[in-house]
DNA sequence: AACAAAATATGATAATTGTCATACAAATTT
DNA sequence: AAATTTGTATGACAATTATCATATTTTGTT
């Protein structure tokens, strides 16, 4: 059992909040897991029970929509918490959590995040803080949705996954999306995700090389959109 | 100045967890306003310092695309509670708030409602489970938005301003919003938001009269969509 | 290495949606 | 009451986007 005090990510999470005693208290209740690319941490509907925080890997949160097509609605970084929305809801999950990368998440089960909530306040009020900037975010992108084109949106895309995730030393996106993966975080159909994708090589803007993404020129692609 | 204690719109909020002698403070410091049908409450970029309670009337809360277009992201009701995101994560408001009918609405202090969060707990999980709500629909929105046809979420939304703010005598719905501001809900233009409530008074779905809507069965109108 | 399966790419076409123009109706102002 | 402004409605057309079909490439498996 590692301890949480010694934990890389916890400074930059709502948990830097938590003293000695908390976190020993926190290193006994909690479970490591290891994910696998591509595998669920947990499914939409799912009772977790918990929460739990990001230690290594990124993951994407999203919903299935009645037409088939699966959403993203959010892409979750080390440091991050998952759950804490349902959690304090005391609901089912909303959205489904599945790793992009191999991860190293971390559970800590309900009762204890609600003690700490009682006793700690400093710690609930990072909690809330994160979920406002979530609400924040979800309000932002949903406007997006709702008046952009698609060629906006995936040019906005690309840039955040470049700004978000950064790149290899070739300059190409860090992150790796399936094109169906790209079109379900802009909300299209694959097939229109490869075109414009497509279209942005041809007039240089990014390049395709294989899998990898390039940006070229992030100013003149911003402009372009 | 009216007392909390006594406002009918207290037991549904998150304000149903203050005790008598919170009350009492809590009416020593607000401040209550009369907002007539069309003015803003505050606008996106303001720092508001507090929170507003809904009295009375319904405000819409909307964003400002890149495009000119107003988004509207939510509608708010009597009881419920405007600016703590803003507050909570200390930035100006994301959207602005305009009534769509007259309102009353009283205005209490940031440090006020701070106070309030430190010294009772089951007010400050209220709170954050009514941003936990609004941020689960939000959520649930922007999959909509992303993934439903402009006729789907017209559709979804005829059947929700029903459903939430109910119907006249004459079965028209209550609320009443412009074209415009249906379309800015849908996410859609103007025209095509007209256009399409046509057809669906064309087809027997709705009814238009002037600027009132009826839906003529709601069960054949969800089926349509 | 050979094969199967999955992902990517592109063409053809249809459906959806936006834009601009214009007409008409209703509300407001003078 | 006439005039102006604002909101609603509709047509014509263009642009965007989805869908289906079909290559082609890549990946994983035997």
């Amino acid at each position: 059992m590692n301890k949480c005090e010694q934990c890389i990510v916890r400074q930059f999470s709502s948990l830097k909040a938590l003293n000695k005693d908390e976190l020993i208290r926190m290193a006994e209740c909690k479970t490591s897991y290891t994910i696998k690319k591509g595998e669920a941490i947990f499914e939409e509907g799912e009772v977790t029970n918990g929460i739990y925080c990001i230690k290594d890997g990124v993951c994407k949160l999203s919903k299935l929509s009645d037409n088939g097509k699966d959403q993203i609605v959010k892409l979750v970084k080390p440091g991050e918490l998952l759950g804490q929305r349902s959690m304090i809801s005391d609901e089912p999950a909303n959205l489904s959590a599945v790793a992009l990368e191999d991860m190293e998440v971390c559970f800590i089960p309900k009762n204890e995040v609600l003690h700490f909530f009682s006793e700690n306040n400093q710690f609930s009020m990072n909690v809330m803080r994160t979920i406002c900037d979530d609400l924040k975010d979800a309000d932002d992108h949903m406007v997006n949705m709702a008046q952009k084109t698609v060629r906006q949106r995936l040019v906005e895309t690309l840039i955040y996954l470049e700004d978000t995730f950064g790149k290899n030393e070739d300059g190409s996106l860090h992150i790796q999306l399936s094109r169906e993966e790209l079109a379900g975080m802009i909300g299209t159909a694959t097939e229109s995700c490869i075109r414009l994708l497509s279209e942005l090589n041809k007039s240089g803007y990014i390049l395709l090389t294989g899998k990898k993404i390039t940006i070229v020129d992030k100013n003149k692609l911003k402009r372009f959109a």
